[in-house]
RNA sequence: GCGCCCUUAGCUCAGUUGGAUAGAGCAACAGCCUUCUAAGCUGUGGGUCACUGGUUCGAGUCCAGUAGGGCGCGCCA
């Protein structure tokens, strides 16, 4: 398959380079073909001559009007003109235009699919919620988010690999412990009361919501009242944690991977924090590094601006950051110590660089914004340079319903899960509204807006123009047989009948998915492709509305099969490529609305 | 005090990596249903791209500074 806008840019190098031999590589990379923005301008624009002019030494305008009259007599190129400051307007043939058609029939919803990944092995990590309670509405943007950037890079031909880092060690999950093992206490009927019990427990209890109560009850059930003293009260912790903790994260995580599931995201591996600490792997590798002189015992300076009340100068087990652009060295361990967070994480990522990853995408909530050059330059100390960290942070959804904001708690349990959003307004529009925004800015999400009917739902605008293009091909198999409408019959058509401008419009912006898909890609921005999608079905519901100003104009055209057959021809395509960017979104499309 | 992100129409947001006269939706106003779904379409009005400089053929986009908003800032994960 051949991308239209690739196509002609081969065309205009290679006319350019007739003009300018010796045109550096480094300029000829920034040639650029592009649709056109003002429809009076043709449709497609190059740069080529305000790029070479500097190197060629000739004036910008000179150098177009060249170029234009080499591209005016190739095949397929309608008009070249020279305009404004240099650039080459083209206008193609439309039947270059419409041979698209027939590329997209055939692919399907491959169309779009890209090389330029080149094959590159990306670890995309996302969600990696703490498993300590169910899924809410604060993880969901990552989870989309991610999920998404993961299918438009494999589209674009990376070899990607989606990653769950289950947060597993750590003083949440011994809170988490304590928390479950409190409704063990429960279901067994302790006569301590909660207040009696929270004394007892490092820290207070932490986690009261009631998801905790059934995991107590199935604590009961196993272990009957071996878990606790006789008098069922608190047994030693070494008899009983690690015990509930594990079976408390495998059910957290089993809900976890269900609520995902429901929304479309399924992780293909799961990485364990404790598997890792209890390798000794961060301890090794802190050795590794040290061997290397990036690890260090000292003391940092206190930070700028208010000081914590109990800051006081200890020394650290240090890694050397800020030789690879962190701002301070950062603390490997604790001055008692064990190893920091970030210390595992290190270990965490040098094993996915281990495991083949060349490029390692965190997606990451607003709030460890802070923690990214760390990591950064963590993942260029342990690979060598080989491995690149990016990280694609999210920022807060704030959630309102009529305008008022939903009040999220999740101290007093009574926060809006994932499940609760999953039921009330389903994972289509859930999926789709999470990308309709640039991922680094805030948004707000309504939950009455993405569940209406109406155009300003861009969900709804873009299923309603699939829909519509299912019913015309419906209608039409009952008219000439499912055989005559399937997408490989029509890849036969002849579509030079399409000729209105509202037809050739549609089809430019079918062209435009390859470079859509590619441009997305490198900008790591899966929103662009919601943007896309609604522009299409805008292209398709402003011509589906010209049918009924002007009935020359309407799809099925009665004993003109011609007409009619080009005509499904290009709602073919528009409905492989709304389910094409569909795909990448992870959002189903519909046959019909109801 | 320092670092990162953000500031575009009354509101919510795009802006094809530096291109030509800055675009959508909502809200307002005026039109379009004997038809494959009018849950849609067409048109009108609406802008000091926060501000000030700089870089160059050309800046909403890049750089510096200012103002305002968000996030973070040694032993939290």
């Amino acid at each position: 398959m051949t991308d239209l806008f690739h196509l002609i840019r081969e065309h205009v190098l290679a006319a350019l380079r007739g003009i300018v031999p010796d045109l550096p590589d480094d300029s000829a990379a920034r040639v650029e073909v592009t649709p056109a923005r003002d429809p009076a301008h043709g449709d497609m624009a190059t740069n080529a001559a305000l790029i070479s002019a500097k190197p060629a030494r000739q004036p910008p305008a000179k150098l177009a009007a060249a170029l234009a009259e080499r591209l005016r007599v190739l095949p397929g190129i309608a008009e070249a003109t020279a305009a404004g400051p240099g650039f080459v307007n083209l206008r193609l043939h439309p039947e270059s235009w419409r041979s698209v058609l027939a590329d997209i029939l055939v692919a399907g919803e491959s169309y779009g699919n890209s090389t330029i990944g080149g094959g590159l092995a990306v670890n995309v990590e996302y969600v990696s919620a703490n498993p300590t309670g169910p899924m809410h509405i604060g993880h969901c943007r990552g989870a989309v988010v991610g999920d998404a950037l993961a299918n438009l890079l494999a589209k674009a031909g990376y070899a990607v690999t989606k990653e769950y880092y289950i947060n597993d060690a750590g003083a949440q999950v011994t809170a988490l412990a304590w928390a479950a093992y409190w409704r063990y206490l429960q279901a067994i009927g302790t006569p301590l009361t909660e207040a009696e019990f929270s004394e007892e427990v490092p820290g207070g209890l932490q986690y009261r919501g009631d998801y905790l109560m059934a995991v107590g009850q199935r604590l009961a059930t196993i272990h009957g009242t071996s878990l606790a003293l006789s008098d069922l009260g608190i047994a030693a912790p070494e008899a009983w944690l690690p015990t509930v903790r594990d079976f408390t994260i495998s059910v957290m995580m089993d809900e976890i991977r269900a609520d995902l599931h429901v929304l479309g995201v399924d992780h293909s591996v799961f990485s364990s924090e404790r598997a890792l600490l209890e390798s000794g792997a961060a301890d090794a590798l802190i050795e590794t590094l040290r061997g290397e002189g990036l690890v260090y015992e000292g003391t940092l300076e206190p930070p700028k601006g208010k000081l914590p009340d109990d800051w006081e100068p200890r020394p650290q087990t240090l890694l050397r950051s800020t030789r690879f652009g962190d701002d301070v060295d950062r603390p490997l361990r604790r001055s008692d110590g064990s190893n920091t967070y970030f210390a595992n994480d290190i270990a965490y990522h040098a094993d996915k660089v281990a495991r083949g990853f060349r490029l390692l995408i965190d997606v990451l909530g607003a709030d460890h914004g802070g923690y990214v050059s760390r990591v950064k330059a963590a993942v260029t100390a342990v690979s060598r340079g080989d491995a690149t960290l990016e990280a694609a942070l999210c920022q807060i959804v704030h959630v309102v319903r009529a305008g008022e904001p939903v009040r999220m708690s999740k101290r007093a349990g009574s926060f809006v899960t994932l499940r609760d959003l999953l039921e009330e307004v389903g994972k289509d529009a859930i999926r789709f509204t999470m990308l309709t925004r640039k991922a680094d800015a805030q948004m707000e999400f309504d939950l009455d807006q993405v569940v209406a009917q109406t155009r300003d739902n861009p969900v709804f605008y873009v299923q309603y123009a699939h829909a519509r293009c299912r019913s015309v091909l419906r209608a039409a198999a009952e008219m000439f047989g499912a055989d005559r409408v399937a997408d490989a019959a029509l890849a036969e058509q002849p579509v030079g009948a399409l000729k209105a401008e509202a037809e050739l419009a549609l089809i430019r912006r079918l062209a435009a998915w390859p470079r859509t898909i590619e441009a997305a890609a490198q900008a790591r921005e899966p929103h662009r492709i919601a943007f896309f999608l609604y522009d299409l079905a805008a292209d398709f519901h402003m011509l589906w509305n010209r049918g009924r100003d002007d009935s020359a104009l309407r799809f099925l055209q009665a004993g003109r099969h011609v007409e009619s057959f080009a005509r499904l021809a290009l709602v073919a395509a528009t409905a492989a490529v709304i389910r094409s960017g569909l795909g990448v979104m992870g959002v189903t499309p519909v046959e019909e609305m109801r």
